[in-house]
DNA sequence: TGTACATCAGTGAACGCGCGTTCACTGATGTAC
DNA sequence: TGTACATCAGTGAACGCGCGTTCACTGATGTAC
């Protein structure tokens, strides 16, 4: 009979996945530098070197977690299209998703910004995007995939995407870094108006005309 | 009679300079947490407590760096405004000097990586705007001047300022960022490519019809 | 022009800290017979 | 169904490291008289 109080088994059981769970949850509090491999397993309550059953080293935790980051961050931009009702206009419809989508971008680097700087961690960008996971979706994919809409729907022509694709996300990720950097002391009110602005002038750039 | 070989003199002189310098060439290595007291103060020759008569804190050096990173950035962008030869006609050379910030904003941040994230660095940035040098330029001032240039020259409805600052600031940040984290395996044509791309679409979103 | 002395700008040694990582180990689990 | 044993997944103690910072100090400088 196992007792009922089984306080600390030997075995975890799940011990990788939950140190991947603390470290997003030190990357949430202070970005990649806080990812610590001795404070995850202090989280978890585990002996410091047990991490060292499931990574190599403290990089190849910091990596996991930038994947999982970049996960969170493409389905925060799929739940945001999914919330668009359709119109029956496709020409509508495609604009205001891939709208919907820069929004959401903006959105989770401005709610989960130790999450996001870590997801574009320089190292452990690189690293995550080298051994993607089968069946994660990036943020990129999701993109990719309004932009291809567009072209679909007869808005953008499909020479343009490249371009397109550099222009918006460039925009809306530098307007998310600048919001969260030079431009922290603004108000809630503000930067909504910053971030309704540059998706408004971004979409004149992309599709003269229309918006 | 001062001996000819003064090896090492016990008062530096400029030492505060000096660890700034330091400072600068550990940034410009490997980014704002590069920037290390102990190390600083190793280059200069000195032992790591001097650096405490000009400094209270680690931090306190971090942003008098931050500072010096800043004002390079605004140097370098005023400079290619300098390349631009005046053609006379208003109009073109306004939103010609306009690119050539955006293009120096990116080539700065491409060439000197670790002073560029140095510069916007959360922490130090945010130190180093709130008590800024007298007579020191920012990238900012040196990206308003072009916005007014091209107000006054009828390009641009002064209305439009904000929203415009908004997009040029975002799209040339992100992009610079995405260059040298995510699209980093680019090759140099690519990367240039991308760069012109991307000022162009900021110039057909700020100015319809024009470039 | 000389001297006393306060002040400034350094030195050298040491502190405690938390880190990543390694070592030799032990308890739990699963499989072959 | 029972048992032997290889393997897996943890423990606990210790390592060396470099860091920021503090202490009590000393050599150089400049100023008042």
């Amino acid at each position: 009979m196992t007792p009922a109080t089984s306080v600390k088994p030997y075995h975890h059981g799940d011990l990788r996945n939950a140190l991947v769970e603390a470290g997003v949850e030190l990357a949430r509090e202070g970005g990649p530098a806080a990812i610590v491999l001795r404070e995850a397993a202090r989280r978890v309550g585990v002996s410091p070197n047990a991490a060292y059953r499931h990574f190599d080293s403290l990089p190849a935790l910091v990596t996991a977690v930038a994947q999982r980051a970049l996960t969170d961050l493409a389905k925060a931009m799929q739940t945001e299209i999914r919330r668009c009702r359709p119109s029956g206009d496709e020409q509508a419809d495609a604009w205001r998703t891939a709208r919907a989508v820069g929004k959401a971008y903006v959105e989770f680097a401005l709610r989960e910004q130790g999450l996001f700087q870590t997801a574009f961690d320089r190292r452990a960008h690189a690293a995550a995007s080298d051994h993607i996971e089968p069946g994660a979706v990036s943020p990129q994919d999701v993109l990719t995939e309004r932009l291809e809409a567009l072209v679909a729907a007869g808005l953008l022509p499909a020479a343009d995407m490249a371009a397109a694709r550099m222009l918006a996300w460039s925009s809306v990720h530098g307007l998310a870094l600048l919001l969260l950097g030079p431009l922290e002391h603004l108000s809630r009110r503000e930067r909504k108006a910053m971030v309704e602005a540059t998706l408004d002038q971004v979409g004149a750039g992309l599709l003269p005309g229309r918006t």
